[in-house]
DNA sequence: AACCAGGTCTCGA
DNA sequence: TCGAGACCTGGT
């Protein structure tokens, strides 16, 4: 599988994904609608299931030049040792609604909680799979079930959950057409949707919609700025910072460091 | 048992 | 444009 270099465990552990496990030495997901286990061999991966190679190829960005970017965005001593420490890790090519639906239930919640929260919406929306699983729920599955998802567990994201659902199914909003606009009307764009603020729209930006120049600042990137370079200050401040400061692949440089303090912050 | 979690929304200055 | 509060719920 020519998707190498990469590590499984970092690049679908590292939080930029809801649907993987574990099981054993092998990761399970859905990909396409078709369930897959990947398997780890040095730096390249094997993949059973139904699926092809070049969508494997295309979800794990294989055309990113991984040393390129890690060496771009090595900027100091810091960020270098980061690079260091996690051979492997890749950034995802998501899919745009299912990235962006997602990451409405992942407002203010723990990895677990949104993971529950996910596995719970495909349940009761989502298509049964041949090996159990389900299929993450297109718009039009969702957009007429509001008193369904209120069994979901969502909380205060459930109407902002269903609501963006109609939007998308409305075509009031074309996400993936904002692959072809600048970062800057990006989120624009997808901040005129419910549940979308900043944030969100940051990681939609960089894991769905291929603007690796986004930089999402989270409470535990927020932290990292302050103790790595004494930024702080509003959302746009540390933002801005951080796309100046580590330049077109600063998306990268985001997911290299919210997965080096996760790892930390877990010893504690 | 509190505190916090990959924030958003609303409102007032 | 910015800061302060409210806000469902479940992990830890």
């Amino acid at each position: 599988m020519r998707v190498g270099p990469i590590d499984l465990d970092s690049t679908l552990g590292c939080g930029q994904v809801f649907r993987w496990r574990k099981e054993g030495d092998v990761w399970r997901g859905i990909l396409d609608g078709t369930e897959v286990g990947l398997r780890q061999h040095g730096a390249s991966i094997s993949a059973e299931g139904a699926i092809g190679e070049r969508t494997l190829e295309r979800y794990f960005r294989s055309d990113d030049d991984l040393d390129l970017i890690r060496e771009e965005i090595a900027k100091d001593g810091a960020m270098a040792a980061m690079v260091a420490q996690f051979p492997g890790l890749r950034l995802i090519r998501q899919d745009p609604w299912e990235c962006a639906a997602s990451y409405v239930l992942a407002t203010n919640a723990n990895i677990p909680r949104i993971q529950k929260m996910i596995e719970s919406v495909c349940r009761a929306f989502g298509d049964a799979l041949p090996g159990g699983g389900y299929d993450f729920p297109r718009p039009d599955q969702i957009a007429g079930g509001k008193e369904a998802a209120r069994s979901c567990g969502l909380g205060y994201r459930c109407g902002r959950f269903v609501e963006f659902a109609r939007m998308v199914d409305r075509d009031e909003i074309d996400l993936g057409s904002l692959r072809n606009v600048e970062y800057g009307e990006c989120v624009k764009e997808l901040k005129s949707c419910p549940g979308i603020g900043d944030k969100v729209a940051d990681c939609v930006a960089v894991f769905g919609l291929d603007h690796l120049d986004a930089f999402p600042v989270d409470v535990r990137i927020k932290k990292a700025m302050e103790e790595l370079y004494g930024v702080s200050g509003t959302y746009r401040q540390v933002n801005q910072y951080g796309r100046d400061y580590f330049g077109r692949y600063a998306g990268y440089a985001q997911e290299y460091i919210y997965y080096a303090f996760q790892r930390t912050n877990r010893l504690r």
